[in-house]
DNA sequence: AGCACGCCGACT
DNA sequence: GTCGGCGTGCTC
């Protein structure tokens, strides 16, 4: 009996493949991409074949089991996870494993059927010698049956046929057809129309983008493009424009959005131009996301849209892919791997020839860079759709404001402007991106301020529940009535969150229909919908909320919103937190006027002249860009060099610094050769977090490739060990 | 990652 | 005298 070998991914943190032996009659079942039961290290683990291996198969263990009859994934989705995996530091098989749905790995989404099969060669030697007075019947069933090697579901079967089931009882009796258990998927349905829906006319700008995202489609060269559009000014529209050329050549397109704006409005714009849409949402079942995921991968369905992990979805013939709100945070995972759907929508689209737009109206500086070196074919959409203006902001100076209502929230020009258009039956938005109503509680007598007992973080008050909140590990406990440090009574509520918000408006404006907007409110089902129908029928005035307003939905009627503390994202001690506060406001300030009257916007801030809200108030991205590249370029700072993190967390603090600490020589040793520099190490800005002890190192380079190159080299340093965890985040979106 | 092997303290 | 702690190394 000849053997052969064959190359694994196994799902551990290991940047190397392990080779099993197969029998030789298997080679054909073990093509790369199909996934493999074998033993490691004493387990069984499930692990990806890669291909065939050259080392000598008698010196090897056994595959156990074959999981798979075709391929989950294809040579370029494997060549992708290698990439994944040396980019972001994770095991090979974590990489190929974080791109298969869960349910989809469980087999779930079929429905388990009765599969009837004929039993050879009895059936055969049945059906050559049939008695001629024998049941025409079963006859008939029998041979449809020997003609289908897989076997027919029990109930297609009865009804195709016409029968009850008493024939194919008797000829199970007989023992000519077996009856199994199987999983069966169920009939594909939806499958691709373009429906008549007219496209609206595009205005100047939109078809100038439409015509060079198009060229690039049409004429088979992909090309990566940055859709760098004003809030309103189409891009969607854009988008599918694109979407309707790539399927004309046969292709299929994935569209990511950033979860919190996967809201059903979003999916009808895609779904009343085109049928066969897959809508690849987090809370689906794995039954459905598993469904959802075969019809995409069999061509049924030619279009996905989702969040993040959207980017693996597997399109035969993927022509397009596009990143909405390109600079939104979400789209990188904060655990392995640590991807960044846009550098993988880019990996994804030159493996798979995929033409790759990224729209935004606040890039990420890390784009911006891109297109400023001609990486990114720059498309600029300036206008409105319709020509309507941007609504004026205006920066209201704290500092010389004596505050009113309860909480001192409002400034007398921001109240005075909420009365009025209360007035005038016009709605309004206020915006903070603070929940819970008081965000730390102190002690005045001994100065202590109440924090997580498993987090180094301060703990929300939400008035409401009368209960304190950690945000981080989302432990709850009893306000407390006394200092639990001191024993003193005096207790001292301070930091303002949307629950202050809306009790202050409600106090201030008794006669308005005040509605809160967080993630809290917004848990329930359907919950997005009766708030977007209870708004459009004006049973609304005010809309309080946190970014979750100013992301997710989309309200017409706004003429007017306030911004209630626009330092509360600048103060944060990031790098990032300008580039975050120029984003927020460009977002909120999005969602006014988009009906037929403009929209005004009032900015409470204790800094107004701040590069990011001064740029901000006059809708000048680029203006603010160019500063901020400025400030980036002097502190080597994203996109000029690359950052990695590397956190050593553990129960035990001696040992995760000791532990951090060795990491650090070893990785100085030979920073300076490969011109890595490494900081720290220093407490992460939350120290403690879940109970474990969190230390962290930044590493920096000049470029990109010198980083993952020398995390690569790096890759067995990283192991965690004496209870400490080691992560390793490259290009971190926060430093927490 | 997680399992096995291996070398030093409190127990039947 | 053993049972078991975790620290180190290796896994086809």
């Amino acid at each position: 009996m000849t053997r052969i070998a064959v190359d694994v991914a196994v799902p551990i943190p290991l940047h190397r493949s392990f080779s099993y032996s197969a029998p030789a009659e298997d080679a054909e079942r073990l093509r790369p991409g199909v996934r493999v039961r074998v033993p490691f290290a004493g387990r069984r683990l499930v692990g990806f074949v890669l291909g065939p291996s050259d080392l000598d198969p008698s010196t090897l263990k056994d595959v156990e089991g074959i999981l798979d009859a075709a391929p989950l994934l294809g040579a370029r989705e494997l060549e992708l996870g290698r990439r994944i995996a040396r980019r972001w530091v994770c095991g090979i098989g974590e990489a190929l494993a974080a791109m298969i749905p869960a349910g989809v790995k469980k087999g779930a989404g079929g429905r388990a059927v009765v599969v009837v099969h004929a039993v050879r060669p009895a059936a055969d030697e049945a059906l050559a010698d049939w008695p001629a007075r024998a049941s025409v019947k079963q006859r008939e069933l029998l041979r449809a049956l020997v003609e289908e090697p897989e076997g027919v579901p029990r109930q297609v079967l009865e009804r195709s046929h016409r029968v009850s089931a008493s024939p194919l009882e008797t000829l199970r009796r007989k023992g000519l057809v077996r009856f199994d258990r199987e999983r069966r998927e169920e009939d594909l349905f939806g499958a691709l129309e373009i429906r008549p829906t007219k496209a609206p006319p595009l205005n100047p700008d939109q078809a100038r983008a439409a015509q060079a995202i198009g060229a690039s489609i049409d004429e088979d060269r992909p090309g990566n493009f940055l859709l760098f559009g004003v809030t309103g000014s189409g891009k969607t529209e854009v988008y599918l424009d694109a979407i309707g050329r790539t399927l004309a050549r046969g292709r299929g397109a994935v569209v990511m959005v950033p979860e919190i704006s996967l809201t059903p409005q979003t999916v009808e714009r895609f779904e009343s131009r085109f049928g066969g849409v897959a809508v690849l949402h987090s809370h689906l079942t794995d039954a459905d996301r598993a469904r959802q995921w075969h019809e995409l991968a069999s061509g049924a369905r030619r279009i996905a849209i989702g969040p993040r992990s959207a980017v693996f979805a597997p399109i035969p013939d993927l022509g397009l892919v596009i990143l909405d709100e390109e600079h939104e945070t979400s789209f990188k995972q904060q655990n392995a791997p640590r991807y960044h759907a846009r550098d993988v929508a880019l990996m994804r689209g030159e493996l798979s020839g995929a033409t790759v737009v990224l729209g935004s109206a606040t890039p990420s500086l890390e784009t911006w860079e891109l297109a400023r070196r001609g990486r990114l074919q720059l498309l600029r959409m300036p206008e409105r759709i319709g020509g309507g203006d941007l609504p004026a902001v205006t920066r209201i100076d704290m500092r010389s404001q004596r505050p009113t209502g309860p909480g001192g929230l409002f400034s007398p020009l921001l109240s005075s402007m909420i009365r009025r258009n209360l007035d005038r039956g016009e709605q309004a938005l206020l915006f903070l991106n603070r929940r819970g109503f008081r965000t730390s509680i102190r002690c005045r007598s001994c100065g202590y301020t109440k924090v997580c007992r498993d987090c180094d973080v301060a703990m929300t008050w939400y008035r409401s529940r009368d209960h304190l909140l950690c945000h981080h590990c989302g432990r709850s406990e009893r306000t407390p009535d006394r200092c639990p440090e001191c024993g003193h009574g005096d207790i001292h509520f301070s930091g303002i969150g949307t629950e202050l918000v809306e009790h202050a408006t409600r106090t201030l404006f008794p006669d308005a229909r005040v509605a809160r907007i967080d993630s809290e409110t917004m848990r329930a089902r359907g919950a997005h919908e009766r708030l977007f129908a209870a708004v459009k029928a004006r049973e609304i005035d005010i809309l309080v909320g946190t970014q979750m307003i100013a992301k997710g939905l989309d309200f017409p009627g706004i003429t007017l919103i306030g911004v209630v503390a626009a330092d509360t994202s600048l103060c944060i001690p990031d790098f990032r937190a300008a580039e975050r506060t120029f984003q927020l406001m460009t977002q909120v300030a999005g969602r006014a006027g988009r009906g037929e009257h403009a929209g005004r916007v009032f900015v409470q801030t204790y800094s107004p002249d701040h590069y990011a809200l001064e740029t901000a108030a006059r809708h000048d991205y680029e203006a603010y860009a160019a500063i901020e590249l400025d400030h980036r370029r002097g502190a080597a700072y994203p996109p000029f060099g690359a950052l990695a993190r590397v956190v050593a967390q553990g129960p035990d603090e001696g040992k995760t610094d000791e532990t951090l600490a060795e990491i650090a020589r070893a990785l100085r040793a030979d920073g300076p050769a490969a011109g890595v520099s490494v900081l720290g190490p220093a407490p992460a800005p939350i120290a403690y977090l879940k109970r474990l002890h969190r230390r962290h190192l930044v590493l920096r380079t000049e470029s990109e490739d010198a980083l993952v190159d020398f995390l690569a080299a790096h890759h067995d340093t990283f192991r965690n060990r004496r209870g400490v965890q080691i992560l390793v985040d490259c290009d971190p979106v926060a430093m927490l």
